[in-house]
RNA sequence: GUGGCUGUAGCUCAAUGGCAGAGCACUUGACUGUGGAUCAAGGGGUUGCGGGUUCAACCCCCGUCAGCCACCCCA
């Protein structure tokens, strides 16, 4: 006990009321997803690395990927995203799948990267997928389920919003700058750096790239204007799709959203917190080479992806994340005295026949003890059974919430706590 | 990978270079069959670890480990 092995870094221990959190995000993941008619999956936790080097950016595979060789060799990758697992299993079954496909998945990935607020080395994210449409209207339903999941957490549209912008839109913009199309990155990159530099930085670093001074105004112009969308056919029907879904209040147009990752192709979008230094929930967009980098027919996609820790902490922050969780068991049998533990034992075993979840104290120590036990688990309920109980053939039954105690037959128990347990979850 | 801050009781934190403390929690009792409240007593520490300076180090210096925060990056 004395040198305790600490835990891997960027981990994260789950004690009971951490998991309680964990299981009710899940449980709002689930809700929203299934209630746009989404089926859930999952791929593997492990992965060879050749599944990631055919697609994903540099830096994720080679930098920031947990990768170790097997007894055989291989190099093995603990995953670090879903998306090219998804692109494989839709592959292999391309011409079974009923499209279009509407799948969701939870579950641990990892990457090795320096821990920080909102970043964990292990982690759970929430990936949501739409394969097979490629239609504005799909992307709106994306944004919807995104608006739909802080909706239900209670998270209101002043304090997170999901902006949106389309790069096809950006790039017909960006050439009628006069700016090559070799450039294109570049100029991404440069706008998604916008807000990250000083202005007078930024400029010189635009120069740098090789812009001229027209083309960086032109570029600032672009980034200013909020009714650039109008120019883009798709965007005014991303927004007349989005009305009608009833997710507009927490959508808006921002040209300065580019994301990072190259194979965005069209939609773009990202969830944030309003707050000052509001850092991204979650992002998303289409992209519309998923199959074809894996080696199957190309198939067009948008989903988005939202990992556990940052939007733990909004929620947190908010005080909207559920608290307080205590013993999975409402009812406490207590335990008289050494000679009637097993009697204690034998009722707690036939509430728990009658489907009423039922702990027993596990030893005849003090009354008061026991008491404590069950008030600090948050159990509502203590049973107590001692010689004057068992002389008239009752139970005492004490309501630690509302300081009251009766007593009851012994066979009336069961009813009776199916009747207040369900009252209790009516409340 | 770069930089900053912090490591003291189970927890939250004090302590001019001079006896290592408080609150909460825990144990026991006031109260031999009843939780949260009150009172009293008690148990608890290699001050992250290793070295150095000093008569003397929680305090200063060097190293190291861990945590947090920012940069980088963001699938």
């Amino acid at each position: 006990m004395k040198t305790l092995i600490p835990s891997i870094k960027g981990t994260r221990d789950f004690y009971p009321e951490d998991m309680a959190r964990r299981n009710w995000l899940y449980e709002k993941i689930r809700q929203v997803s299934l209630a746009y008619g989404y089926q859930e999956y999952d791929g593997p936790f492990l992965e060879k690395i050749d599944l990631y080097a055919a697609k994903s950016g540099e830096e994720l595979v080679k930098e920031q990927a947990f990768v170790f060789p097997d007894r055989g060799g291989d190099l093995i990758t603990l995953r670090p995203e879903l998306t090219p697992s998804l692109a494989r299993m839709v592959s292999q079954r391309q011409g079974r799948l009923v499209f279009p496909l509407r799948w969701w998945s939870f579950g641990p990935f990892w990457r090795y990267e320096r821990p920080q607020k909102g970043r964990t080395r292990e982690f759970f994210q929430w990936n949501i997928d739409l394969i097979g449409p490629n239609s504005p209207e799909a992307d709106a339903e994306l944004v919807a389920i995104a608006a739909g999941f802080f909706e239900a957490t209670g998270l209101t549209p002043d304090r997170v919003a999901i902006r949106v912008n389309n790069r096809k839109l950006m790039e017909t913009q960006i050439q009628s700058l006069g700016i090559q199309v070799a450039k294109r990155q570049d100029v991404f990159h440069l706008i998604d750096r916008r807000d990250k530099m000083d202005p007078q930085a930024w400029e010189a670093y635009a120069r740098e790239r090789g812009l001229e001074n027209s083309q960086v105004r032109g570029i600032l112009n672009l980034l200013a204007d909020s009714n650039l969308w109008q120019q883009s056919a798709e965007m005014q029907r991303f927004f007349a799709a989005l009305d009608a879904l009833g997710a507009s209040s927490y959508v808006h147009f921002d040209p300065a959203v580019i994301r990072g990752l190259d194979y965005y192709t069209a939609t773009v979008f990202e969830a944030y917190e309003r707050a000052a230094g509001g850092r991204a929930i979650l992002g998303g967009g289409r992209y519309d080479n998923l199959v074809s980098d894996v080696g199957g027919a190309p198939v067009s996609a948008v989903g988005f992806a939202m990992g556990d820790v940052m939007i733990s902490i909004v929620l947190a922050e908010l005080g909207l994340l559920q608290e307080g969780i205590g013993s999975g068991a409402r009812v406490l049998v207590t335990v008289f005295d050494e000679t009637r533990l097993a009697a204690a034992y034998l009722l707690a075993s036939d509430l728990r026949r009658a489907g009423v979840n039922t702990a027993c104290y596990p030893e005849a120590v003090r009354l008061e003890k026991q008491l404590k036990y069950a008030d600090r688990m948050g159990m509502r309920w203590v049973l107590i059974s001692g010689p004057d109980e068992e002389a008239r053939g009752l139970v005492t039954v004490k309501d630690l919430k509302e300081h009251t105690q009766i007593q009851l037959g012994y066979s009336d128990l069961a009813q009776v706590f199916r009747g207040m347990l369900a009252l209790e979850r009516a409340v």
